[in-house]
DNA sequence: TTGACATAACACCTTTTGGTTATATATAAT
DNA sequence: ATTATATATAACCAAAAGGTGTTATGTCAA
């Protein structure tokens, strides 16, 4: 239930493309785990264990609506990705963004 | 050399905490092997395996220099995360953009 | 209450990952 | 030329990831 309990880093969960794919389908809309598994190749099972390894990043949940399994996306530990990227933003785009950084962290 | 024989997802090679821990150092300054190594506890061989990964994602590169191998980091890489990243913003930056926006006109 | 359906829980297999040690090669210093 | 240093490479191993299929359980609907 609460964040700490975090078994899996959120870098990790969006390591794969399927689970990428899966997030990209549940931020149109949420759906249940057979509609998710409809759109792919690989079993339902397969897409189910993708499912509880993004759960466990806090990236989806799932929530029981009469015998369906309905997930949605919960974005908000994308924050720590976004966190440790703009540290890097310094040393690639253009002076403008470079600027910025140094502006936003200049105390 | 090319951007076309990529072998590794960035999404994968950063997945790793030694080789995001990696790239921080070569933030920094670029690094020999035997440098970067003496920060961990691992053996010289297996972070040699971390900067081929990284090296595959185009996320840094190694340059002979004597005899030691020098490597420095290639940011560029993380644009591909970064654009991912701006897509799913619109799904929790709502609050973190009011805040930040109250934050800094807190005067 | 029976049948169909959605999900859960297993058991199993293969490949990849992340690490080890040992040995070889190239360069620098004495 | 010899020795020490830095890197390269190969063989090996354990554990985790990613997939499969089968069976069990719970829920809805006729």
């Amino acid at each position: 239930m609460n964040e700490a309990n975090k078994k899996v880093d959120v870098f990790q969960a969006i390591a794969d493309p399927t689970r990428r794919d899966v997030l990209q389908l549940l931020a149109i809309k949420q759906r249940s785990i057979a509609e998710i598994s409809s759109h792919y190749d690989m079993s339902r099972t397969a897409i189910v264990k993708h499912l509880n390894v993004l759960t466990e990043a806090g990236l989806v949940n799932g929530q029981k609506l009469g015998r369906e399994k309905v997930y949605y996306l919960k974005p908000e530990p994308l924050g720590e990705v976004k966190q440790w990227l703009d540290y890097y933003e310094q040393f690639w785009n253009n002076k403008l963004s470079k600027l910025k950084f140094l502006v936003e962290n200049e105390d």
